[in-house]
DNA sequence: ACACGCGCAAGACTAAGTCTAACTTTAGAC
DNA sequence: GTCTAAAGTTAGACTTAGTCTTGCGCGTGT
């Protein structure tokens, strides 16, 4: 479940220390999508010490090391996913989490079609409701 | 081309008022989905005294009461677009401008296989590069 | 051992947006 | 026309998310 996040860095070209490691520990091993302040809070938990810009600052080098992508809410709220394969995202309307959908769930089709648009890549966004959900509160 | 903005604003259930027309008359009539701040400043143009408040008051109002939309793009800005029918975007990787792309030119499928997501609304997010730009700069 | 550089901390700073309190305008009643 | 209450507007304080700056400390290579 939790490989060597030390190495898993260093293979991305990150120079590991105890405080990527603590950010890059806990990011790497959630789905739930969280924004930089909420890794900031989990973090410091085992980390009590750590700046924020610290934790902003390992996350945005994880994105351009592409071991993390950054998606932005509709609310404008930026979360971080570790899943950085192609997928689309679902947002819950009641709670505002995310959920991943596989790239093959879906199908997008008729974009050779799009005269003057060289698309170099593309996502779609779904919005709804948990099916079967008994309102759990977030 | 410029319709009656008055009408249109009462007959989305928005009383009236100078400032009000003021950022309507903008944003209604452009197809360059602004940012709150960039309303502001082309509405000053005409109507110096405008406050903050009012321009994020109205574009809200609006909003509400279905006259806009508003989209967060990638990098966190938040935009508004008059073009309130379905539609998806393209953003313009060089310029970071969007352009909608009719609702018909793309197709996604196999949307009713998503077992558990109620879905509600959807959208297509395509980025990439316009064919054949000599590049302008924004 | 030493110095150089990288990373870190703390807090100042910025940008986007919301909120508040006081003032002005408007619509409707008389 | 005048009055009043409600609705709208204003300026600026406040909030939130994020970046920048400055200085410190530790590790590493020679």
């Amino acid at each position: 479940m939790k490989i060597d996040i030390d190495t898993v860095l260093r293979e991305h070209g990150i120079q590991p220390s105890a405080q990527r490691v603590a950010v890059a520990q806990y990011v790497l091993n959630t789905t739930a999508h969280p924004t930089a302040e909420k890794v900031a809070a989990e973090v410091r938990k085992t980390f009590p010490m750590i700046s924020r810009a610290t934790v902003y600052n390992t996350l945005n080098l994880m994105v351009e090391h592409g071991l993390l992508r950054e998606f932005v809410l509709d609310d404008g709220t930026t979360v971080f996913d570790a899943n950085v394969g192609s997928h689309h995202h679902f947002v819950d309307d009641e709670t505002g989490r995310i959920h991943d959908i596989p790239w093959d769930s879906l199908k997008v089709s008729k974009l050779e079609a799009l005269e003057g648009f060289e698309v170099r890549e593309y996502q779609v966004v779904l919005r709804g409701r948990l099916r079967g959900t008994s309102r759990r509160r977030s």
